[in-house]
DNA sequence: ACTACAATTCGAAACATGTCGAATTATAGT
DNA sequence: ACTATAATTCGACATGTTTCGAATTGTAGT
């Protein structure tokens, strides 16, 4: 167990996900909830569906799908089909636990 | 000022030189301070040589070069030649912004 | 000057990534 | 059943990344 160099797996695979612009772009818009049409509460996980997450992008809807299921993958958004749409959303914890990375104990 | 989309480009960045398991290895290093023969004191930034720094990676030295190289590209470790070696450290304020990235408002 | 050690640059090979358009699946409403 | 909208999968192509070994540069000591 802790596991020094599966964690830090992890982490680069987490990292790796937020290296692309337009996945950072997508990560942050979920994350600051400044998105347009958009109220502010830092509260609550903030959702899109994929189709407006990739507003003002200018990206295919096959390369946005693709962006994120990267993100997915790498376990920083949440993915749930509801109707038509599917919802994106990021867990405060996994905020947390990027945040606390980079704080030396 | 304060342009929006300059400082994501920066963070991912950031990240995409984090994204290499290798390099989130040299990265942890300097900012743990957990490597091989060190003392632990988290409020001087710990400094390593080039070759040190690479202890038990298996690279090749033009490889862990290249990596120093990228991660020094990105901003986030700083390198000064003293002597025969190269040191190499992580910058404290660094660390806080990358931190503060995941936290929101 | 010569030697030894540390680190970098260069070129090449194998592999991974970002992007698109076309075709496909999922769901809801008519 | 049919149609429209949302999202995904697939195959392809161009570009970038990781890694190495060989050759090179920088520095200190003999």
């Amino acid at each position: 167990m802790s596991n020094y160099s599966a964690m830090q797996n992890t982490f680069s695979n987490s990292f790796k996900a937020l290296s692309n612009p337009n996945r950072l772009a997508l990560f942050s818009r979920l994350m600051n909830c400044c998105a347009p049409g958009t109220k502010c509460d830092a509260t609550i996980a903030v959702r899109f569906c994929v189709g407006d997450l990739g507003e003002g992008l200018n990206i295919a809807p096959s390369t946005l799908s693709h962006h994120l299921k990267e993100l997915n993958r790498a376990g920083l958004v949440e993915m749930e089909r509801k109707g038509k749409n599917v919802e994106c959303w990021v867990e405060p914890e996994k905020l947390k636990a990027l945040s606390s990375f980079f704080q030396p104990d």
